[in-house]
DNA sequence: CCCATAGATTGACAGTTGTCGATGTAAAGA
DNA sequence: TCTTTACATCGACAACTGTCAATCTATGGG
């Protein structure tokens, strides 16, 4: 809404000036927002984080339910969060479903952050 | 092949063998996500990226308003929302706010992410 | 074939979030 | 003083999120 940048501060200090900058494109931002927005939530950080820490790399529903003190289903909701994100992957095995990290999923998310 | 995990229905819990692992404590995944939740949403990573491409790292509001395409008292919502998280900082200077980056906060929010 | 178990899906609901318009506030000029 | 400029705050509203109870699906054992 600013069409006319004050350009005669007495400090010389402009206010609005043209960074001209790309910075960061809206659809670079969505995507980083995308992924960083299935990390920002506290339960979700505690799957991933016992899941990297667990046996071969990996964890079932029964493993992560207790320990969150979360209901199964709500459990299942953030795991399916993890994955559609690219942050989880899961696999079937019998009856049971296992779920571990995608390799190189969680530094590219950190990167994402410093690369701002 | 089938690895089928230990299973007892009446014992109660032995599906897969717990591991035990403190992982990440609530508290602590309570407080990344605080800090992630602050970097979920495209606008502000735009915000962010272009506070820090701005002149001498920082920017003013009017600044901010035009590329997003943002009515002001959003941006301003926004910018509230990042300085809480400990990302941003304001500084008054006459009529105008700058913000500029805090230093070592993006670092500190990718390690957390790391740090899984 | 019937039943038990692991897990996903559905529906509902309260709480949160992003956005805007209207208004308030403080500083700089006229 | 009165007005303009830059920004914050408030109130409202739609959209989204996290959670649970109930139900559905599929696998394996008898």
């Amino acid at each position: 809404m600013n069409t006319a940048p004050p350009r005669e501060a007495a400090d010389g200090q402009l206010c609005c000036e043209a960074g001209g900058q790309p910075s960061l494109s809206a659809s670079d931002a969505q995507a980083a927002a995308r992924v960083l927005k299935a990390l920002s939530d506290a339960n979700r950080l505690r799957l991933l984080s016992i899941v990297k820490a667990g046996d071969g790399g990996e964890a079932c529903v029964c493993d992560l339910t207790e320990p969150l003190d979360l209901g199964q289903p709500t459990v299942s909701h953030h795991l399916k969060i993890l994955v559609d994100a690219g942050l989880l992957r899961r696999e079937k095995r019998g009856t049971w479903a296992y779920y571990s990290l995608v390799p190189g999923a969680l530094e590219s998310a950190s990167a994402s952050i410093l690369a701002l």
